[in-house]
DNA sequence: CTGAAAGCGCTTACAG
DNA sequence: CTGAAAGCGCTTACAG
């Protein structure tokens, strides 16, 4: 390469250095038809030979795509973030897209930012991860922005929101395995240690949860409400077992995380897991494959991935012609620890 | 607000409505001097009344800044990498600067990533993290682009590199805390599951393991390359060990996850972890402190904050009256099992 | 098929 | 202290 670095190159200087207009350098760069192939040929040349890179702001401001998709997301949690992110760079990054990632602090800085980038002009899109569920009601959704949510579905009465694409995991379904699972194996007392009320992941498995409960008889289902943290869901569920050990006999969290941390606390308490408390987590995380833990397959590149691929459908064919799309993922229960309960032994020789 | 989204707002708007002039509305948006306060108050509450946001892509082609900001990575391959990605959002996301994190997909796309980025008027700054070392070599560094290296170093003799800022851990105290402490609790066999030759880290870590042993008696220091991941460190390891159990006593992974294969290899062949064979890892994972493994700690979230504040010192200041700077911070022994041997057993009484 | 011109939304000298 | 003008690097009609 020719190109000495830092040093400013621009269509002008690949125009001049070809033999042709800026205009006709564009339209290389465009990919746009009306460009004999001999001239085309000697552009993309002089190009490849100086290392030639158009500047995105320009492309951007000048009408055309920035190849810049802005992801906004709440936080970086868990490796649930970086793996969504993964996954929607798969992508993004053939296309040769960037991706401003933008680690909102709070949902006020959330909404802040989603107001940014739904001006026109910004970028070409936005991804939306996790949104919490009343965001729905106190923002107005970019509207000629093409955006795309993961991990959160409009409400049917949410505004514009509804003309959204989402994609979602089968929360229902997930909800279902799990508990089936652990009824089929003879567990009979179950709590659920929900997650906070502005995920719509929780309020999906919540709901399914308190569903199968209503219509099952020789079975008991308890919802504990438990937030997103670890020690919110073990000291609720610790002051439960205080009351009675035997109350409860399978733990479906919310989370890994959760899961993990009743799990500590349980057998550091004498509690035998799975014989005498079974736990079953959500995510497979990466620590939950190393101790072992039995839970739900968050599908979380694939998430990424259809979420970019909706996204770029939706740019390329514009926004009008593109029908609302809602895909939705299953979750697969992976189980790593035997369920059942063992046979009776004298404790438990009811 | 009166922002209807979607719509369009330039300065243009803004200076119509507060019955000023672009040019005001500009100095006002630069924070410039020369506004008087009656009029700058005025703008400023027509900007916030409408929900006004500059556009980033046009300040930057006009010669101001973007406010934006690369990352580049090679991958996202750990916990590491989303939490250094963290460590930088602290700093940036207070000056309301975004990130475009840039995930490379092998070397070539690291460096034509680069490339780009090195043009001037792309980005503010540019962030490299954890580039191969071969990248001082074979690569032009961005010149007038102000640029931070994370975990890593430029070698004396690299070009142009040597005049970039960098920000790496102390690999040389680290290394020697742990085969200190593992030698002052008994161990006197000691393997080193080196890192790949590409990665600085893994280069220091070998050659002060090196060094020590070569001035030691009574203590044998073996290195066994190992690349980045497990399989292929556990895979030499367990050669090693069959020739002979006795061999080694102690195993100093170059990072967590080859030390988490270790030892499950180490222990699913009934070889006792820490009592036969102490195994210490590097990075200090979520994992590692679910698992209890001993491990230096990381300081992640640490570079990418000191990165960010070097780098927006280059910006504010300007490039050439910026002294090189080389930040290298502390990496602290997290001890989680007992490093001691145990008393001396029949199957041990050698 | 090709080029000159206008314009995208800003900033920055330059006048006043 | 303020505004009109030029220009950043592109794309996109509009002529030819």
């Amino acid at each position: 390469m020719n190109r000495r670095p830092g040093e400013k190159l621009t269509v002008y200087e690949i125009a001049k250095l070809a033999g042709a207009s800026k205009s006709t350098v564009s339209r290389v760069l465009m990919n746009a038809y009306g460009v004999s192939p001999k001239t085309r040929e000697r552009i993309q040349k002089v190009m490849k030979e100086y290392g030639y890179r158009p500047s995105r702001l320009a492309q951007g401001l000048a009408g055309g795509r920035s190849g810049l998709v802005a992801v906004v997301m709440p936080g970086m949690f868990s490796g649930y973030y970086a793996e969504v992110l993964k996954g929607i760079d798969v992508f993004t990054h053939r296309r040769g897209v960037r991706l401003i990632t933008s680690i909102a602090h709070g949902t006020d800085d959330y909404y802040s930012m989603i107001e940014e980038y739904a001006q026109p002009g910004r970028v070409d899109g936005v991804i939306l991860v996790a949104p919490s569920m009343d965001i729905f009601k106190r923002l107005t959704p970019p509207g000629s922005v093409p955006s795309v949510i993961v991990s959160a579905m409009p409400l049917r009465n949410g505004k514009g929101w509804t003309r959204m694409d989402s994609v979602t995991v089968d929360n229902a379904q997930a909800m279902e395995t799990v508990v089936n699972h652990l009824v089929e194996h003879g567990r009979r007392r179950i709590v659920h240690l929900a997650g906070s009320a502005g995920s719509f992941d929780a309020r999906e498995r919540r709901r399914t949860f308190q569903q199968y409960f209503r219509r099952r008889r020789g079975v008991a289902g308890t919802i504990i409400p438990a937030g997103l943290t670890s020690d919110q869901a073990v000291r609720k569920l610790t002051a439960r077992l205080k009351a009675s050990t035997r109350s409860v006999d399978a733990v479906v969290a919310f989370n890994d995380d959760m899961a993990i941390g009743v799990v500590k606390v349980l057998r550091a308490g004498g509690v035998r897991v799975p014989d005498d408390i079974a736990v079953v987590g959500c995510d497979d995380e990466h620590a939950s494959e190393i101790l072992g833990l039995t839970t739900l397959h968050m599908p979380m590149v694939e998430l990424g991935e259809e979420a970019a691929r909706l996204l770029f459908e939706r740019i390329d064919r514009g926004t009008e012609k593109t029908p609302v799309r809602r895909s939705v993922l299953e979750m697969v229960l992976v189980v790593r620890q035997p369920s059942a309960r063992p046979k009776p032994t004298p404790r438990h020789s009811s």
